[in-house]
DNA sequence: TCCGTGATTTAGTCTAGGCTAACGAGAACG
DNA sequence: CGTTCTCGTTAGCCTAGACTAAATCACGGA
C-alpha cells in the first residue's frame, strides 16, 4: 500500500475535521478550510474518489469512505502524538507546537512514531485535551459543550482547548484555563457578551470571542443536572 | 531568505559529500550519487548556479560556493543531530536511523532542531562518530585513516563507522567495533584479503569488504609513530 | 415556467523536478 | 587530420498539485 501524498493526507484530514461522522461536505467549505481554490478541491476529490478514499457526487459535495476515515484518524493520531511529544519531551510551548506537528505528521515513519509515543508515555490525550486515537484509528467519543454555553452557576471541568491564536492561548493558560481545570460560571451577560468565571478559585472575566474553542464537561454543583 | 527545497538541499549535500573541500565534481558523479539522470543534474545545477549556491562551468562540472557550502554543512548538522537524537533519546538502532534522519532533516524547524539538540545533550559526535558542525556550519577537521590501511602490530582508536548495510553494522557492533573502541592489527594478509584484529581485547577476523568505512586514529604502540 | 445567482466543474496554464532521446564537444586514437 | 567514444547538454515530455477564467448546474423567486 503506497504511502498517501502529503496533499492527500491534508484533504482527508480536513474532510474529517469538518465532518467527523462522515457527513457530506461542500467543495467550498473544503476549499476555505485548506486555503486552496475550489477547482483544486474538485480536482483532488476526483482523484481521492478514484482511490476509494472519498465518495464524490458531482455538485453534491464529498464524504469520507470507511477507508478514508481510517486514514484521516491515523493522521489525527500522528498529529496528536507529535504535539504531546513536542510539549512533554522537547519542552516546547503548548501554544506553538501546532505548526511543527502539522509538517512532521506527513514525514514521520511508523517506527519513529512508535518510539515517540513510547517516550511521551503513551498519552491518551494531547496537550489540548484532545483524545488520541488508537493505532487502528479508533477514538473514544465524548460529548462536550462550549464553555460559553454554561448557564449561571453551572460547574464544569475543562476538557479541550482548541488551537486558537498563540497569545490568547497563553492568556488562558496563565489564567489556569487548561484541560483538567475546574470552572464555575459566576455570571453571564449575553447581551453585553461578558462572562464571569471562576477558574481554579480565581475570578476570570472575558468576552465570548474565541471561547467556543474551550470545551467542558458538566459537573454536578449549583447548576441543574444533565 | 526563503527555505531551500528538499531537492536543492539534497544536491548541495551530495556536492559536499563528494567534495568537502569544494573541489569540482562532474555531473555524472552527482547523478550517480543522487540516483537521478544526468539531465536532471544539469538542470538543477543551472538553477543552483543562478541562486549562487554552486559554480557551474558548462561541461566543467560544479563546485559549491561559500554560501552553498554553508547550507550543505547545516544540512549535515541537522542530519547528525537527528541521528544522535533518534539513537540516544528515542532508543532506535544505530544501524537503522539513517533513512529516518534523511527524511526529517528536510522538515524540522530550527526551533525543533534546537530542542532536539538540547535533549540529546548537545552532542559533538553522532552515533557513527562523525563530528557535528556548529550552528554556523563549521566543523572540526580530523585526519583519519581506513582501518584496513594499518600495518601489522599497529594500534589505533576507532573514530568513525560510515553507513554500510545494516547487518554488517550490527555484526561490527556486536564485535565491539564502534566509535571509541581500541584496536590492534594482529595480522594482515593482503593477498588473501584477511585481517586479524584485536578489538577491545577480543580477536576478530574479517575480509576487507566494507572495511574502508571504518576510520581510525593511530595510537602509539607497536606500530611506527605518526 | 423562466431567470438570475451562487456554487461547482471544465478548460487551460504554471512550477518543480523528474525522465528519455538526440545532439555536440572534446579527448583518444588511428 | 579525421574518426570515435564518452560525457554533458538541449529538447521535449510527464506528473502532482496548484491557479484563473469561463462554462454550467440547481435552486429560489417572479
Amino acid at each position: 500500500m503506497a504511502r498517501l501524498s502529503g496533499s492527500r493526507q491534508d484533504y482527508l484530514k480536513a474532510l474529517y475535521a469538518l465532518a467527523p461522522q462522515g457527513e457530506v461536505v461542500p467543495t467550498s467549505r473544503l476549499a476555505a478550510h485548506l486555503s486552496v481554490s475550489a477547482p483544486s478541491v474538485t480536482n483532488m476529490l476526483r482523484r481521492l474518489a478514484e482511490e476509494k478514499l472519498v465518495l464524490h457526487k458531482p455538485r453534491g459535495g464529498a464524504r469520507l469512505t470507511a477507508r478514508g476515515r481510517r486514514e484521516a484518524t491515523l493522521m489525527v493520531r500522528r498529529h496528536r502524538i507529535l504535539e504531546t511529544f513536542l510539549v512533554r519531551v522537547l519542552g516546547l510551548d503548548w501554544a506553538e507546537v501546532h505548526a511543527d506537528a502539522e509538517v512532521l505528521e506527513h514525514h514521520i515513519s511508523d517506527r519513529v512514531l512508535e518510539a515517540i509515543d513510547r517516550v511521551a508515555g503513551r498519552p491518551d490525550f494531547d496537550p489540548h485535551g484532545h483524545p488520541i486515537p488508537d493505532p487502528r484509528g479508533r477514538m473514544q467519543r465524548r460529548t462536550l459543550l462550549p464553555l460559553a454555553s454554561l448557564e449561571r452557576g453551572a460547574r464544569a471541568v475543562v476538557r479541550e482547548i482548541r488551537d486558537a491564536d498563540g497569545p490568547r492561548m497563553a492568556r488562558w493558560r496563565s489564567a489556569g484555563l487548561v484541560p483538567g481545570a475546574s470552572v464555575r460560571m459566576r455570571e453571564v451577560q449575553r447581551l453585553d457578551d461578558v462572562f464571569e468565571l471562576e477558574v481554579a478559585g480565581e475570578r476570570f472575566v472575558t468576552g465570548s470571542e474565541g471561547l467556543d474553542g474551550v470545551l467542558v464537561e458538566r459537573r454536578g454543583g449549583a447548576g441543574h443536572g444533565r
